[in-house]
DNA sequence: ATAAAAATAGGTCGATCAACCTAGAAATTA
DNA sequence: TAATTTCTAGGTTGATCGACCTATTTTTAT
């Protein structure tokens, strides 16, 4: 296969794995198979399981910091993003219902194992708190954009985290319109 | 040892166990060595694991019904009992840090396994929830106590969440003071 | 006191795990 | 074309897993 194309595609696939079974459920056999590939390919691509981790890890901050910009693309302004952010939830509502956010879940898997890469895992996290951070000094009418992209970043974990242990959509959408609403209700700054 | 005491001590440690470890990384070795008995021994009290696991959640259920009525009685009035709720996350802050919210967690990681306690897990969501809205009833000047009682299940979830992905005492202690705060400017039931 | 039942220990089994190894195939470079 | 590197497949190893089993001891009931 061309160059780089398998180790790409075991990422893709063990980034999935991870993600639905978590990442001490999921097994070199699995991501091999999901990859279509064997066992010795894939250890020749990743030494231990842990390098498949970093990767995977690696390439969800890639793609979180895309996903970001092409929601201020489409969001346009501050406000617009925040709903963007916001309707993320009902927008993977699939994967959310069955497994929860894929960053939080992560996040605490890796905690409750003490893993290595725990802290790296914390900084899509961070990618958000900050996104979020600059829509708000960008609305600039609220008072600590640090504290609220916070409380922004907990809002989304817990509706994730409630909505799915009950396997409520219309929990999730309700919750989606009131901050949508607080967010119209907002001042904004001088037009 | 005594007829049930054994049983009992068996779901102690498991409980701890599968809160720090997950259940699916706790292996019979691990809670039999925890217990000091031996793996056969293991084997007679619970046949398979996740006759453990039914015993593990049953017992949580029965535990935080007692935690509940005893938040009720230190809490004294409805306000009180929510504050208890709230400032749990700070009482329970060397536990949360490393390992998240017990209920969450668990009801996560069965939730990724597709296991057939998933439901049961949840009982524990719902234990709370009932209760929260029994206090906002009682508080009687909130409008929809149904609605409120998720959004304080939510509220703990995404605080405990956070908390533990960065780490951070002070972020719970603020966020637990803001709700604290925003408890005693409601409008309050004639005295 | 004796029989029955419950509790305990430890061996064993087949399966699966992460990791390592060898060797051949394919692609690249010289 | 020849040499070299990269990619791929699959076997193997030692450890651990859940589960099952057979004894032996302890407790309970008769």
């Amino acid at each position: 296969m061309k160059h780089g194309v398998t180790k790409q595609k075991i990422v893709e696939a063990a980034d999935g794995l991870f993600y639905r079974q978590g990442f001490e459920c999921t097994s070199f056999t699995d991501i091999a198979s999901a990859v279509g590939i064997s066992r010795g390919n894939l250890h020749h691509h990743f030494k231990i399981k842990d390098d498949i981790l970093d990767a995977v890890i690696e390439a969800r901050l890639g793609q979180t910091k895309k996903i970001l910009d092409q929601w201020e693309a489409e969001g346009k302004s501050p406000s617009g993003c925040l709903e963007m952010y916001f309707k993320s939830l009902v927008v993977n509502w699939s994967s959310v219902k069955d497994y929860g956010c894929p960053f939080g879940t992560m996040c605490n898997e890796l905690a409750k194992l003490d893993h290595p890469a725990r802290k790296a895992s914390t900084k899509a996290f961070e990618l958000y708190r900050q996104w979020i951070k600059r829509q708000f000094v960008a609305l600039s009418s609220v008072e600590d954009p640090d504290v609220l992209a916070m409380d922004m970043l907990a809002w989304g974990q817990g509706v994730a985290s409630v909505g799915n242990a009950y396997k409520d959509l219309r929990y999730v959408k309700r919750e989606v319109e009131k901050m949508c609403g607080w967010l119209q209700a907002l001042p904004v700054k001088d037009a």
